[in-house]
DNA sequence: TCGAAAGGTGTACGGCGTACACCTGGCACT
DNA sequence: AGTGCCAGGTGTACGCCGTACACCTTTCGA
C-alpha cells in the first residue's frame, strides 16, 4: 500500500510499448482481432488512453508496419547487384514471414511508411549502382511488384502521407510540397531519382507519369519469356538451381 | 392507388439485383463505404431484407467478386500458348481495372470463388496444352503470382470454402472431402491436375505440398535473370516492344 | 378457402472507433 | 514551500457496423 512498492501501477505506457503490444496481439490472434479496445485491455488500460500515444487506428497500423519493416536490416552491399538485391528481398521476406498480417496491412494502407521507403531505396540503390539505367530500374521495380514486399505498385500512386489539410485550394501548397520533396530526396535519393524520372511531364510531386499498362506488360512478358526458355530447356524442378547449359 | 399502377412498389429484389447494386455502390463510393445498411438504403429497402438473398456480408463480397470475374470471357485458345495466356491475363486485368476494389476483396477472402477457379483453370490449361509439364506449370503459376489477378499464392493454401463444420474430429470427413474433390476435378481438370501433383506426399485434399520458399526464389530468379539480360542488352523503354537481339 | 412459404419489416444487441470533458500526479518555476 | 501547468490516464457517450429474432404481408398451389 505504501507508495514505492505500489509501483505495480504498470509501466507508464509509451508509443513504443503500444506498438509492440499491438504487434504481439496481431501475431497472436490475427489482425482482424486487433481492436483499440482489445489492445487497451491487453495493456491494462482504458481504450482512450491509447490515443495519447497514437493519433488513431490507422496511425497505429502504420506504426506496426514500420516496426516490422524497420527490422529488416541490410546485408552489406557487395559488388554483385544481383546478390545484393536477392539478399535484401529475401531478408524482407524473412522479416514479414513471422507477421503474416503485415503484408495485408501494407497493401490496405494508402502510402508507404518511412521504413518502407528506406527498404525500397536500398533495393533501387542496388540496381542503380549495379549499372541498370534509371529507366530500366524504374520498370524493373514495377516488374518485381509485390515481390519486393507487396507494395511497389501503389507506392508511386500516392504521396507518402503528408498531412495535406483539405478545404483550401490546391495552389498555395506547391511550395510546401516542393520543400517536403527536397527533404525526401535527401533521405531517399534513389527513390527520388526514380520518381523524378517518371514525373518529367507531370506537375504532381511524385508523378503519375508511368504507364501502368506498359509496366504490367513489361513484367508479364519478362516472365513469359522466362517460362518459354525453361520449357525449351526441358526444365524440371528436381534439376533446379543450376541453370542448364 | 389502384393495384396495377401502384407497381411503383419497386422491383422485387433478388440476389442478382443485390449483387449488381453492391458492385455499383463499391464502384462509386469505394469498398470501405459499402455497408449492408448503405446498400439496403440504395435499394430502398430495410437492411435485414438483404439477408433473404445473401447469407451475410462475406457471401455478398464473394458474390461481387464472382460477378466481376465471371465477366472476363475467354479469347479463343489458338495454337500459341503464350498468346493465349497473355490474352487471358490481359482480359482479366481489363475486367478488374474498372473495379479497383475487387483485387483487394479477393486477397482478403480466404478461398477462391468458382469464377476464380474457372479463370485459373483456363490459364493452367493454356500452359499444359502448350507443352509445359505439370511440374513447370505449377511453379510458373506461383511465379505469375498476383500477376494473374492477385490471388494465386493463397489459392493453394486453403480449400475452396467447403462448409467444414467445426467441432467434430477431422477423420469422418475424409470421404465427403474426397467426393467434393472429385466433383471439383471434373469441373476444373487442370486445377485438379496441379493440385494432385503438388500433394503427392500429403493427405490433405489440396496439398500444402509446395515449398513456398522454393516458389518464391523460382520467380525471383526468373525476374532477376530477365533483368540481367536486359541490362546486358542496354535495354531502353523507348526501344521496347521488339526485343533487341 | 386455406395454409404455407417467400420476402420485406422493426427492434434490439454487442462491438467498433473515437470526440470530449474530466481528473490527477509530478515537475518547473517563483 | 507554494503554485500552476500539463502529460497522461479515465468515463461517458455517440453514431456506425453486422446481424439474430420475431413479426407481418403477399402470393400461390392444393
Amino acid at each position: 500500500m505504501a507508495q514505492p512498492t505500489d509501483a505495480a501501477r504498470r509501466a507508464p505506457l509509451s508509443r513504443d510499448r503500444v506498438l509492440r503490444a499491438a504487434v504481439a496481439l496481431a501475431d497472436g490472434t490475427g489482425i482482424e482481432a486487433l481492436s483499440m479496445r482489445r489492445l487497451a485491455q491487453e495493456l491494462g488500460v482504458v481504450p482512450m488512453a491509447l490515443y495519447k500515444h497514437v493519433a488513431n487506428k490507422e496511425e497505429l497500423l502504420d506504426g506496426m508496419v514500420d516496426a516490422v519493416v524497420g527490422g529488416i536490416g541490410s546485408p552489406d552491399p557487395g559488388p554483385d547487384w544481383r546478390a545484393a538485391v536477392r539478399g535484401r528481398i529475401l531478408a524482407a521476406r524473412e522479416a514479414l514471414r513471422s507477421h503474416p498480417w503485415a503484408l495485408q496491412v501494407i497493401r490496405s494502407r494508402s502510402g508507404p511508411t518511412p521504413a518502407l521507403l528506406a527498404h525500397m531505396d536500398a533495393v533501387i540503390g542496388s540496381f542503380r549502382t549495379g549499372g541498370l539505367s534509371v529507366d530500366l530500374t524504374h520498370h524493373v521495380m514495377h516488374a518485381l511488384g509485390s515481390r519486393i514486399l507487396g507494395f511497389t505498385q501503389e507506392v508511386f500512386d500516392a504521396p507518402p502521407a503528408t498531412a495535406t489539410a483539405p478545404g483550401t485550394g490546391p495552389d498555395p501548397r506547391a511550395a510546401e510540397q516542393d520543400a517536403t520533396f527536397r527533404q525526401l530526396a535527401e533521405r531517399y535519393p534513389y527513390v527520388a531519382e526514380l520518381a523524378g524520372a517518371s514525373a518529367h511531364d507531370d506537375d504532381s510531386v511524385v508523378g503519375q507519369g508511368c504507364d501502368d499498362q506498359f509496366e504490367f506488360e513489361f513484367a508479364l512478358d519478362l516472365l513469359l519469356d522466362g517460362f518459354e526458355r525453361l520449357r525449351q530447356q526441358g526444365w524440371t524442378s528436381s534439376a533446379a538451381g543450376g541453370r542448364a547449359d
